[in-house]
RNA sequence: GCGAAAGUGGCGGAAUUGGUAUACGCGCUGGAUUUAGGAUCCAGUUCUGCAAGGAGUGGGGGUUCGAGUCCCCCCUUUCGCACCA
């Protein structure tokens, strides 16, 4: 017999948990109301889940810990709303049912059965009746909707561009989709290529989504950093540069226009339009034509990868510079980048790194015109990088002198009077891409017409379906470009043949309104119900991971913020509080994955050990910001407290019918008791505020200490007894919810509801201080000795204590006492010299 | 290279934010019980020292009566950005 059986007979867990997991449901516990008060409302979410079937240790994590925190708010009397879908759209169920040889639609829905099983048995408690699965038409049919009020705003547009190509998944991607020039998805080499595909013009939101962070105080400092790297505001000015001959205008942007009188050449990108009108001599005209072959046909990897390598190619043409008229030679080259600024840029070697490396190379002058300071001057032919930080300018005819801001001001202000360039905002951030090439996505809702052009597909046409279809596998093109009786159709402005958009949209469009579509999930006539959203919105507290930093996490603040000006909520930022929790690794610190062998399924665990004793394990291990080695040494102790301490306090209960409601008075219960009653109190006001911070685990050790001077106490009173007993079985019902529920009805409580109903305990703020402390006697900030006085004892009391221990004495005998310092109830920290 | 966060026993981690460092748990050591193993119970467990004591929160300096916590320099690790002009 294993002991696990042994220890079963007692726990039952299986029965326990299956018993509360159906009565939970039945009851509808987790049921939210339509519209709750805004006032006193919980919205809880953690992120959009694709389907996969199973659940992994990290998955686990996050669910648990969104799961605790919605059942604790229950208990402080919010109304709760805490919902789950599924982001069944795109390539992983794509690629998954091409594998098994059978319909994505088939095998997104088993899947999501599945997997919503398993939250089940997991004691995750969800509003079902709000499930949403972004795949169904019911859902799609608002995506496409979303879209089509984005094109008529004109932020859904088509543009013809280089973009991402993966050659594995055949499709285009979006610029947050590649990491370090591969396919985020499977590491492939992303190519380039020049294509038209549709953006949504997120740019137009850049500053707001800049700006809107500074009001996200529940948001962690790392993640709102990495957001504003992303969106890379810079500030500087746009200066024109006139072309030698044609007398065209060739501005550039740049955030040093106080380094105006050092340019010495210009370099344009590679891709830039303006290389065609050029009217370059023959033999320019082909070096120039070969280097833009060989660097477009470059990786962006290869491109940057040696990023000290800078290389480019003469045009033969020059360039004039509107403030001092000098002629500057006009280059090509690869590290100016086509999609930021204007795609050229005025190279200045003395001050910027990478034109100073690319002037060494190619000996063309480098003239010095801001200097470190008035009295340190830099010398050209000593130098071996540029000098980039500020500096009076020199060399600069009228604005010799300026330096820092003042010196950008000055010049930037020159050159709008003289109408030769202005001042500039630019950002590192892209339109978004999200056109797809691939089958399982949302329709793009647009009709292409010969004679009227792009057509949005009319409201009351919604949903475009997507069309069952055998052959899906991606080729290249978009799959539903084959498919006749999808993409003929006819032209709704003025009926003539038209042909349906083939392209699917990116499925984090599905996935940047979804935590809407929850709030009335089935409303047939609209994406939501504004009263209704906005009775809910924002979310109070959004758990996921990192990683969805610069996608996700902008896309549906972007999102938010279109809504809020298209009159369809109040709200500008969809959640006020972001959580990212650890990784979960396993105990040698390595990522678990298929491929190492070193996956432990939470599954299994949960059916050795109980779910419960896994949750608890789980939350003791770290604070839940924290990455987790999992071993399943983790179980041990937290499972032994729960067998042995904490379900046989069921034992221990006396059923004295006890007042939850009232605090105890000193004065009716004996000394003993008096102090347990202060260690209780002192734990709700430990666990209370762990919560608040998720560090599960120092609630669970403060619980842990409880119970254990409750064991090693003897309770005169009946009612003090069970008072703490179930104020206990309160404090760790959100962690181990089967156990507590369970609990609360062996107690006899079951009748007045669910425990999760009953009231999150209250610390008595009578109690929270004993009438003695300890004092820690310190000479020269050393512990000598400690002495227990009265809480409100002076210093002069607490000194003569101190005084009358010879450890004390044998060191203030041992010099002059120089001062003493009392810090009341804490430290007597006594000076000698 | 730039930016951010972190570094506490053998291990996971605590420390009311400047006030008794190492709570809670794991592991380990000794003892009890047991035919044995496992399980359980009791005691111990930062290092050093027989002890009194001394040292001690990555290293070095500083502020303070007092520093894991604040300031400066350095080292290490993790993460993010990486030609953005």
């Amino acid at each position: 017999m294993s002991s696990t059986e042994i220890k079963s007979e007692r726990y039952d867990f299986k029965t326990i948990e299956a018993k509360w997991q159906r009565h939970w449901q039945t009851s509808g516990l987790f049921k939210a109301p339509a519209k709750p008060d805004p006032k006193n409302k919980f919205y809880m979410l953690e992120m959009f889940a694709y389907p996969s079937g199973d659940i992994h240790m990290g998955h686990f994590r996050n669910y648990i810990i969104g799961d605790a925190v919605a059942r604790w708010q229950m208990m402080k009397g919010k109304d709760v709303l805490h919902p789950f879908g599924w982001d069944s759209f795109g390539l992983p169920a794509e690629r998954a049912a091409i594998k098994r040889g059978i319909h994505p639609k088939e095998w997104t829905m088993s899947n999501i059965e599945a997997s919503r099983k398993t939250l089940q048995k997991v004691g995750i408690l969800y509003d079902w009746d709000r499930e949403v699965v972004s795949s169904e038409p019911d859902y799609y049919k608002w995506t496409q909707w979303f879209f089509i009020q984005l094109f008529n705003k004109g932020l859904a547009y088509r543009k013809k561009g280089f973009v991402n190509w993966c050659p594995e998944d055949k499709t285009v991607l979006a610029n947050e989709q590649v990491k370090d020039g591969r396919c985020e998805r499977c590491d492939t080499l992303v190519e380039k290529k020049e294509q038209v595909q549709w953006y949504f013009k997120i740019t137009d939101y850049a500053d707001r989504l800049v700006d809107g962070l500074d009001t996200l105080e529940g948001w962690p400092e790392h993640l709102k950093a990495i957001q504003r790297e992303w969106i890379g505001r810079s500030y500087g000015a746009e200066i024109d540069f006139t072309i030698e001959e044609s007398g065209e205008k060739l501005p550039v942007y740049t955030t040093r226009p106080d380094t105006i009188y050092g340019v010495t050449f210009m370099a344009i990108s590679p891709e830039s339009e303006i290389l065609n009108s050029l009217n370059l001599d023959s033999e320019k005209q082909q070096q120039v034509d070969e280097y833009r072959r060989a660097a477009m046909a470059k990786t962006d990897i290869e491109r940057t990868a040696a990023s000290d390598e800078k290389d480019g190619v003469f045009t033969g043409k020059y360039a004039f510079n509107p403030f001092n008229d000098e002629k500057v030679q006009l280059w090509v080259a690869d590290y100016v980048l086509a999609g930021y600024g204007t795609g050229a840029v005025m190279g200045v070697p003395a001050h910027d790194s990478r034109d100073f490396t690319f002037a060494k190379k190619y000996d063309i002058p480098i003239k010095v015109v801001i200097h470190p300071n008035k009295d340190t001057m830099l010398n050209v032919n000593e130098m071996d990088d540029a000098y980039t930080d500020a500096g009076p300018m020199v060399n600069s005819g009228e604005f010799d002198g300026l330096s820092g801001q003042e010196a950008i001001d000055a010049v930037t202000e020159h050159a709008e009077t003289h109408n030769i360039g202005r001042k500039k905002k630019q950002f590192k951030l892209r339109d978004w891409l999200i056109s797809r090439q691939r089958y399982w996505g949302c329709p793009i809702p647009i009709i292409h017409c010969r004679k009227c052009g792009e057509i949005a597909v009319p409201e009351d046409q919604l949903p475009v379906i997507l069309p069952d279809v055998e052959n899906f596998i991606p080729k290249g093109r978009s799959p539903l470009e084959d498919v006749p009786e999808f993409v003929n159709t006819k032209c709704p402005e003025c009926g003539g043949e038209a042909r349906r958009d083939a392209d699917t949209m990116d499925t984090f469009v599905c996935s940047s309104w979804y935590y809407l579509r929850y709030l009335d999930a089935k409303n047939d006539k609209a994406p939501f119900d504004k009263e209704k959203a906005d009775s809910w919105l924002p979310i109070d507290l959004y758990i996921g991971g990192i990683t969805h930093a610069t996608g996700h996490l902008i896309y549906f603040r972007f999102f938010q913020k279109f809504l809020k000006d298209i009159g369809w909520s109040n709200f500008e930022e969809p959640a006020i509080k972001m959580f990212n929790h650890g990784m979960v690794s396993d105990a040698s610190g390595e990522v678990m994955s298929k491929s190492k062998g070193n996956v432990v399924s939470p599954i299994s665990l949960m059916d050795q050990r109980g779910v419960d004793v896994t949750r608890l394990a789980m939350f003791f291990t770290a604070p839940s910001a924290k990455e987790v080695l999992w071993s399943d040494n983790s179980l041990t102790g937290v499972e032994k407290f729960v067998l042995k301490k904490l379900y046989p306090l069921n034992e221990k209960f006396r059923s004295s019918g006890c007042d939850l409601k009232q605090y105890f008075k000193k004065s009716d219960i004996s000394e003993s008791d008096w102090k347990l009653y202060l260690k209780l109190n002192q734990t709700i006001k430990r666990v209370s505020e762990s919560y608040q911070q998720l560090h599960f685990n120092t609630a669970i050790s403060a619980l842990m200490e409880l119970i254990r001077d409750y064991e090693q106490s003897q309770l005169k009173s009946d009612q003090l007894n069970d008072y703490i007993i179930v104020k206990a079985v309160q404090l760790i019902a959100p962690m181990a919810p089967h156990l507590a529920e369970e609990l609360w009805q062996q107690f006899g409580l079951a009748d007045t509801g669910s425990i999760f109903k009953s009231d999150w305990p209250e610390f008595d703020p009578e109690a929270i201080t004993s009438d003695t402390v300890k004092i820690a006697v310190q000479i020269n900030g050393k512990l000598r000795d400690t002495i227990i006085v009265a809480v409100d004892c002076d210093q002069e009391t607490v000194e003569k204590a101190a005084f009358d221990s010879s450890r004390v004495t044998s060191y203030t005998n041992q010099g002059e006492i120089k001062k003493i310092i009392y810090v009341p109830g804490r430290i007597l920290n006594i000076v000698v010299k």
